[in-house]
DNA sequence: CTACCTGCAAAAGGTTTGCACCGAG
DNA sequence: CTCGGTGCAAACCTTTTGCAGGTAG
C-alpha cells in the first residue's frame, strides 16, 4: 500500500513557490527559508493547520531553528497577502490555516471527529449577494459553516 | 425627543425572566441576582455585547459586586441552555453575545463601522441542507456571517 | 442546612511585541 | 552594507479554574 505523502495540487510546489518568491518581492519584502517552509507545510498538508502544528511539521520536517513568534508572523503576513485562509471553528481554540490555492469554498466540519469537507454552491452565493443588497450593505465576503456528524462517524454511531 | 430605552421585544422582562426562572429549576439550578441582571443586560440592548461589556453595564446600572468570571460562567451557562447565541466575528478578539429571543438568524456584519444587522434566509437554509446531505453529513448547525460595507459607511466614503 | 453560586486572584492558552542578532540581496 | 526577518522571552488579552466565603431554597 503505497504511502500517502500530501494533497495534490494542480500546481507544483516548485511552480507555486515561483510565484510567491515574486509576489514578495513586489512588495519589497524578502523571501526567507522559514517563510518557504511554512508554505511548503500548508502545500503538503491534506488537512488544516493551527500556528502550532504548523510549527511542529517545520520543526519535524526540516530541523531549522524556527519560533513560534515567526510562524505567527508568516501566517498573518500570508493572510493579508491573500495566500492563506485562517479559519476560526467552535469548539477549537486556535485559529486553523489552509491554503488558499483552490477556487473559493466553504467549510463543513464534523462535530464528533473534527473532519472538515469542503464545498461551494453557486446559488448560495448568489443569495447572500441579494440579502446584502436587500439590505443596502457592499458584500466584500463571508464566513459560512456548516456543523453536524460526517458518514464516518454516524455509522460508528449506530 | 424621547430617550431611546432599548430594545423592543414581543415579551416582557418580567415574562421572560418567570421562564427563565422555570427553566433554570427544571435543571436543578438555583436563580440569582447576578444572572437576572446578566439577561437584563442582554434583553435592553440593542447591540451585541462582550463578556466586558455585560460586566460593565452590570456593574453600572445595578452597582452591585460581580466579577469577570461570574460573567463568563454566566453567559457559558446560557449558551448552554440555549439561551444565549455566542459569536465570533472578525476583527474583535473576543466572543459577542445576544439573547436568543426571536427566530434563528445570521449576521451581516459592516467592517468600517461594526454595526451588525440580522437576517433570516429560508432559501439558504434549505440549500445548506442539501449540501450538507450530499457530503452525507447530517447537519446540526451552521455560522454565517456577511461582511461588507453598510449603507451609511458607503454614503460617508463618497 | 446543603448545594449551588460568587468574588478574587492566579493560571491557562493563544497570539503579539520588544529587542538584539542574523541573513538575504 | 542595509533592511528586513528571526529567536527568545516577556507581555497581552480573553477566558478558565481553585478556593474560601456567601446565598438561595
Amino acid at each position: 500500500l503505497e504511502e500517502e505523502v500530501g494533497r495534490k495540487h494542480i500546481i507544483t510546489y516548485e511552480e507555486y513557490i515561483g510565484k510567491f518568491q515574486k509576489m514578495i518581492r513586489s512588495l519589497g519584502l524578502n523571501n526567507s527559508m522559514q517563510r518557504e517552509y511554512v508554505l511548503k507545510v500548508l502545500f503538503d498538508s491534506e488537512e488544516h493547520l493551527s500556528a502550532e502544528e504548523v510549527l511542529q511539521r517545520v520543526k519535524e520536517q526540516y530541523r531549522v531553528k524556527i519560533g513560534v513568534a515567526t510562524v505567527y508572523r508568516i501566517l498573518n503576513l500570508l493572510e493579508d497577502m491573500q495566500v492563506v485562509n485562517a479559519l476560526s471553528l467552535k469548539g477549537m481554540d486556535s485559529m486553523m490555516y489552509e491554503l488558499n490555492l483552490s477556487q473559493h469554498h466553504d467549510h463543513m466540519v464534523c462535530k464528533s471527529c473534527g473532519a472538515i469537507a469542503e464545498f461551494h454552491n453557486k446559488q448560495i452565493e448568489q443569495l447572500q449577494e441579494k440579502v446584502a443588497a436587500k439590505e443596502g450593505f457592499t458584500m466584500t465576503g463571508h464566513t459560512m459553516v456548516l456543523y453536524g456528524i460526517c458518514p464516518k462517524c454516524r455509522k460508528e454511531g449506530e
